[in-house]
DNA sequence: GCAAAAGTGTTTATATTACACCCATGT
DNA sequence: ACATGGGTGTAATATAAACACTTTTGC
């Protein structure tokens, strides 16, 4: 309870949880995982802490999200909402505001972007990804974070359709429940899960399948109409 | 689209949207009211704005929110919930990201705490109430923030049991009927919603009752185990 | 044919809704 | 006594859960 009576205003920092679905090894249930940056400075240098930055002066919160998520990991998010502001006195040395954003970003777009970036040589340096269940200390209050990020994704994902966010465009509804299943953390019923999907109107049936070792599994895609997550009257200021 | 590339950082301020129930006049269906405070400067002088001032340097943002809510409105509310960050670059003509809470404050204690003042002669200056559904154009962006705050409101009254808030400590289920009626804008079936709030258990039967024109109600408490609202693993950061 | 996952059907339990009806009190 | 809101009962409907069963593929 160090009441620091610092004279220097507060500085505005924004950072994103990035959460994506892998699988360590293969056969395995897949896992939530998200990137992290190793600090080369003090505070906590050496600790592991969540990709983000300074917010610019003439820069939108959001923007400052993705920019500094680009900047430190080289991966970029097509949907960021906002989690928190996280502003506690003592959560660092000096005094800052973090407005924390949070995203899903499909495994195979992550592929995708590291080897774009391994091509061109620009590949971003101490970024390692973790599985979200077993992260090590973090700097600052990370960790704090991502469990709240945890607890919003998991309430969310009852009510909306963000599981979308971890999916390709087309997908069986075994990989959609399965998405389903490791934010959850518990099994669902196939059966069940599939009408409770099937009446909710937001997927369209398509005439491909997905061949694998045994019956072919149609192939879904959402309805684009729709909103990827309820976000109230906020939606409309992007 | 006036890209204002100020070299000035964002400077940190507080607002707070402080919710109560009231009814204009007697025998009319409550309404929910909040509190502004009319701007005596610029930008947007003259008009009307949420309660709210700039982050002291070593203060908590929730601590800031009661504070400046105190300061200009000589209100206090017990319980106050963070809503969101506003940080829009041309919301204001500096850059200034807007930390908002939200309250809910029971009439009771407002005409308490507004009596209280009177008494001592420290009585608010430019503080008017206001229906929430009927608003001026405010400074600001406040409009939005008011309309996102009503969206909160409305959606967390289903699966929390914030209408607490609202409410003195003994209550007879038509009171709180009306509470839940007012926020949703719709009537309810008294028994079913009898049986509904009954059957949650979060609530205990007194043995008073509240007498009125006619059939005596019961009073009703809430647990006070039970949180006022779910707000996950942030809940312990108190 | 057999294993395994896709997909369908059926039964049971549980919530939600609508609304009829009785109860207790002030006037 | 009667009007009024308090409080109970009940039937209809919708939703969720559990699980047996059939279908279609790769091997």
């Amino acid at each position: 309870m160090t009441q620091s009576t610092s004279p220097e205003p507060a500085r505005v920092a924004v950072s994103t949880v990035i959460f994506s679905l892998r699988r360590t090894d293969d056969s395995a249930p897949a896992e939530l995982m998200l990137p992290l940056v190793r600090r080369t400075r003090d505070p906590f240098d050496g600790l592991w802490a969540l990709p983000g930055g300074w917010l610019d002066p003439a820069e939108e919160l959001e923007d400052a999200a993705s920019r500094t998520l680009a900047e430190t990991t080289g991966l970029s998010a097509s949907y960021l909402e906002q989690l928190y502001a996280f502003g506690g006195v003592d959560r660092s040395p000096a005094r800052v505001v973090s407005i924390v954003y949070w995203a899903l970003l499909r495994a195979d777009e992550v592929d995708a972007q590291v080897a774009a970036h391994a091509a061109q040589g620009d590949a971003p340096e101490n970024v390692e990804w973790f599985d979200a269940a077993s992260l090590p200390r973090l700097a600052f209050d990370h960790n704090e974070i991502v469990e709240y990020a945890l607890w919003r994704l998991r309430s969310k994902v009852g009510y909306s359709r963000i599981a979308h966010g971890l999916l390709p465009p087309e997908f069986t509804l075994a990989e959609l429940r399965e998405v389903y299943e490791s934010i959850l953390g518990r099994r669902l019923d196939p059966a069940n899960f599939r009408r409770q999907v099937e009446g909710s109107g937001t997927l369209f049936p398509t005439d491909r399948f997905r061949t694998g070792s045994h019956r072919p599994a149609r192939l879904y895609r959402y309805d684009p109409d729709v909103e990827l997550a309820e976000r109230g009257p906020l939606t409309a200021r992007h």
